[in-house]
DNA sequence: TTGTAAGCGTTATCAA
DNA sequence: TTGATAACGCTTACAA
């Protein structure tokens, strides 16, 4: 019921060996050979069966894709990045959420992909999270994204940079009692949301300001969690003028508690976060921009550099972009 | 290298028929020998090898999600049901986008799917799309998502009633001198686009108004795309009351060209748009919304359905899910 | 440059 | 219930 590299073979009055080595174009084969298999083979409509190639040959010519939301704009952006490399290299893409570790029906990642990749990216997985470790663990060519471990391909902003040159910019405009909005308090290490606390902190303490503990107000990483933090910053009888989102998304949670309160971003509270979320631009919102699809493009291509050198490339070096700060409506000089 | 079936076979003194029964849950086993042979399978670390499986079965375990964008949040939002339905499963998911036709390294998906997949998703493609056709034409399960075609099983919602759902609230306040901003003047059939086009034409027909040609505005499908849209109707010297957007993407370009020329969404001019996006709730933005996550799962479903029956199902009827209208800020009664 | 043939690691048929 | 064994369709030494 479906052409084999016999049939090909014997049409052409060759071996399969030969029309294995002319139509992966595998050097020495005669140029007239490599054609009239090639025209044969597309005559039959003959597709190789990828399962008998990759148990034949041991390589799998697929990469996974392991990122604990797929919907969310900086995941799905990511991997728009990554298929559009995989998808020149001729590379399968497999899709792997890992969410919430008790969702229905859900298996934990590194059991799934051995035997069945050639390598992994991994999305913004905390470099804590014992299932990223069990993921390196399996020996293959891995690259992280959005986070960086030692010995492990990583591809990254500064996400302290980033916080500070986010602080900075409020810190320039004569701000002074800064508050800032994050996902939770006691952050992982080496985690974007970390460093980017960490970037908060370092400006405020070289501008010699104090961080009011009332003012760091956290709750999730998300619009919902922005916009709860951004409440329990409004609700202190002493407010801040400038609030440091640590994303975008919950910057955009931030404006509409400030809207909720009859106040607008950026003439009475200055908003500023960090990501370059596509509707920070609709929003007005000042942020410091991530390249986020070259982010993904780049770590698909370490990735499959590794896999052809055959080898776990502790080697590479962990590579990091740059970021670029929008300067738009949701921030002002303070008003003196 | 790797721990074979032999070597567990050998370990557990059976033979590697045995073993392959008993991993995978077959009946006529004997339950002592499953326990062992899973016990010893288990203490060895032994992975099956896919490309072996398939090689031998005829199965791939894999199904292939086909997608124009991947970083949209429609795409991105149906994908995310697929995942979590097709992860329960034990099933791959193959991502493949089919973007821009002269893309870098592009290729047609078709071929791409042949003896590497079960069966096939498809989203939001134009059922007019050669592509298309050339997938269905394979001839295995297949399930298409947010389009229609004759023959194929479907999940989408009803286009022509969300749209007149939207167009009906804006005639409900009042509203007669009534804009429409979408994609494109020529859209293909069976599309939302069109349907979408079809139902704003017929309620505002029924309800006995007038579309003034100059306030039918056409752009891209993007935010961009709506928000040209916008400012060509906003040019007009007579202006519009209200504006059906085909997406609410199109609506967020609308509001922004709004705010642009000094106007308020609601207060000035009243705006309805179709999704449901997941910023439409901070954007204040009145829309009808799909249950987009559950076209994802249900198309999963079907298609799992497909597949474990062997058949390519045409007898399965397409299935439309209700859409909801959520009434915000940016639409009011038209003042008198 | 081409052919021969031995794997690759399962599954499935048929006997036992 | 279990075991032999022949596929499955390709790749890759090795030989010619």
């Amino acid at each position: 019921m479906g052409i084999t590299i016999r049939d090909v073979a014997q049409a052409a009055g060759v071996s399969t060996a030969t029309v294995s080595r002319a139509l992966r174009g595998l050097p020495n084969v005669d140029e007239q050979t490599r054609l009239r298999v090639q025209r044969i083979a597309r005559e039959l409509d003959y597709v190789i069966s990828p399962s008998a190639s990759r148990l034949a040959s041991g390589r799998t010519g697929s990469v996974a894709v392991i990122t604990p939301h797929i919907a969310r704009w900086f995941f799905s952006t990511v991997i728009s990045g990554i298929e559009s490399v995989l998808q020149s290299a001729g590379m399968d893409l497999l899709l792997m959420s890992v969410s919430n570790p008790d969702a229905q029906g859900r298996q934990p990642p590194a059991p799934r992909l051995r035997r069945r990749v050639d390598g992994v990216l991994v999305i913004a997985v905390p470099s804590s999270d014992p299932e990223l470790r069990d993921v390196v663990d399996l020996g293959m060519p891995t690259s992280l994204i959005g986070v960086s471990m030692e010995g492990v391909p990583s591809v990254t902003i500064d996400d302290v940079l980033a916080a500070r040159i986010a602080t900075q910019h409020l810190v320039n405009l004569g701000h002074r009692r800064i508050g800032i909005i994050g996902g939770s308090a006691m952050t992982a290490p080496f985690t974007a949301e970390h460093d980017r606390q960490r970037g908060f902190l370092d400006v405020m303490s070289e501008a010699g300001l104090e961080v009011d503990p009332v003012l760091e107000s956290y709750g999730h990483f998300t619009v919902a969690g922005g916009e709860q933090a951004m409440t329990a910053l409004l609700t202190q009888r002493n407010r801040p003028t400038a609030v440091f989102a640590m994303s975008d998304e919950m910057a955009f949670g931030a404006m509409r508690a400030l809207r909720s309160h009859g106040l607008v971003a950026g003439s009475d509270i200055s908003l500023v976060g960090v990501d370059g979320h596509d509707m920070s631009e609709l929003l007005d919102l000042t942020t410091v921009a991530q390249p986020v699809v070259d982010l993904g493009r780049i770590a698909a291509e370490t990735l499959l550099a590794q896999i052809s050198a055959g080898a776990v490339a502790a080697s590479i070096a962990p590579c990091q972009l740059p970021t670029r700060l929008f300067v738009r409506g949701s921030t002002a000089a303070l008003a003196r």
